[in-house]
DNA sequence: TACCCGTGGGG
DNA sequence: TCCCCAAGGGT
């Protein structure tokens, strides 16, 4: 808790005003043994660093999509993804090749589907600009889609060996302690580049920045780092003053806000189900879900339910019995999805704000990607059946 | 350039 | 229970 900070009060040093350059400006230590520094990390990670899957992979494609899935995702989460996604789609070729939708299922539940999408459409963007083989230069890899610098450098150093540096989560967070950076990693992003391009080990750029992200993901930690078994902690600033635990600084966050949701889950008279496909963009795009939408102020549940259905697919339906009530939390902002089971009364569904619309049984509708709240409420309609 | 974009696990 | 954060990128 002490180390919550408010960015605004580290704009200025609170010691001599007549130094002219505070630490955001240059927090690079001018005498880095880098040399030194490289070889105790490789060594370092010749005996602890971890073995995973897409280590040492002789072709780009695997590594690629690892990439991917670690953005923001973590590895014991990403593991049984990776190996599902390669016995689905195996090459380049077959990604291309497959439907969204195939894609978005096999994507199912792991979150930030955009990453899902942007695979796809970088594979059709591979086969067609690039004859089929993953580019091996910087520039060309910056065009695919959902690759950034970092991933950049993470595919390029991991599959050719190439020495392009990294700044993932796990590098800000050893460099920021390295230097003991005082203010949060948001605000030196420039120098952090600049400090991890010149750690990079020009001699073996892979092993370096794979070892670099283990002693992040392992020593480094968030919470609790393990600056005893740490390769670098004679170098590391933040361990020599103690105030490990308090680098990365955080940014101030505004508490996020909540949105109370009224869902229906629709029945016509064949008792089929009615569920609609999100757009491409924003927020779950082209996951499948139950209609719904946000309940207004002095608006019953009820009321809210009839009216989002006729805004959004045109049709009458009459609100019966509740199913479930369940809270969940997204990257910025929380939910309560009051869900209630709805008959369908008069019109054709249209698809009026959405992809499309599609009428299932409970057997099939496993076949359709939903967002992980969803899937709550599937579970709790297989449960009500029985 | 801030803000948007999921989900699971740890403390 | 609640907050934090994890191999970031797109706009």
């Amino acid at each position: 808790m002490g180390s919550r900070v408010n960015p605004s009060r580290n704009k200025t040093p609170l010691t001599s005003p007549h130094s002219s350059t505070s630490p955001v400006d240059n927090p690079i230590l001018p005498d880095l043994p880098v040399g030194e520094m490289r070889s105790t990390l490789q060594d370092w990670y010749q005996q602890q660093g971890r073995k995973l899957p897409w280590r040492n992979h002789p072709h780009p494609y695997p590594i690629w999509v690892s990439e991917i899935m670690l953005q923001q995702t973590q590895v014991k989460t990403v593991i049984p993804y990776y190996y599902r996604w390669l016995e689905a789609f195996p090459t380049v070729e077959k990604l291309a090749q497959a439907d969204q939708q195939q894609v978005l299922k096999v994507w199912e539940g792991l979150g930030y589907y955009a990453r899902g999408r942007n695979l796809h459409k970088a594979a059709q963007k591979i086969m067609q600009d690039f004859g089929g083989q993953f580019p091996d230069t910087l520039a060309k890899v910056l065009t695919l889609p959902g690759i950034g610098r970092t991933t950049a450098g993470g595919i390029l150093s991991a599959a050719f060996n190439q020495p392009v540096s990294i700044l993932d989560g796990n590098v800000k967070r050893v460099l920021a302690r390295l230097t003991a950076l005082s203010v949060p990693p948001r605000q030196a992003v420039s120098q952090l580049w600049q400090l991890s391009d010149r750690l990079l080990d020009p001699e073996q750029p892979r092993d370096y920045n794979q070892a670099i992200m283990d002693l992040g993901a392992t020593i480094c930690t968030p919470k609790n780092p393990a600056c005893l078994l740490c390769p670098w902690q004679q170098y590391c600033q933040a361990y020599h003053q103690g105030i490990q635990t308090q680098i990365p600084m955080r940014e101030t966050k505004a508490p996020l806000p909540h949105k109370n949701i009224g869902v229906a889950v629709i029945r016509n008279a064949e008792d089929e189900i009615l569920i609609d496909r999100r757009l491409d963009e924003g927020l779950l795009g082209g996951l499948w879900e139950f209609p719904g939408g946000k309940i207004e102020e002095n608006e019953t549940i009820e009321d809210c339910i009839k009216r989002e259905i006729q805004e959004e697919l045109g049709i009458a339906i009459a609100v019966e019995d509740h199913l479930i009530t369940l809270d969940h939390a997204y990257t910025h902002f929380r939910v309560t999805l009051n869900v209630y089971n709805c008959r369908h009364l008069e019109g054709k569904p249209q698809a009026i704000e959405c992809q499309e619309i599609r009428w299932v049984s409970l057997e099939e509708i496993d076949q359709f990607p939903f967002p992980k709240a969803n899937s709550q409420i599937i579970d709790a309609l297989r449960k009500a059946q029985t």
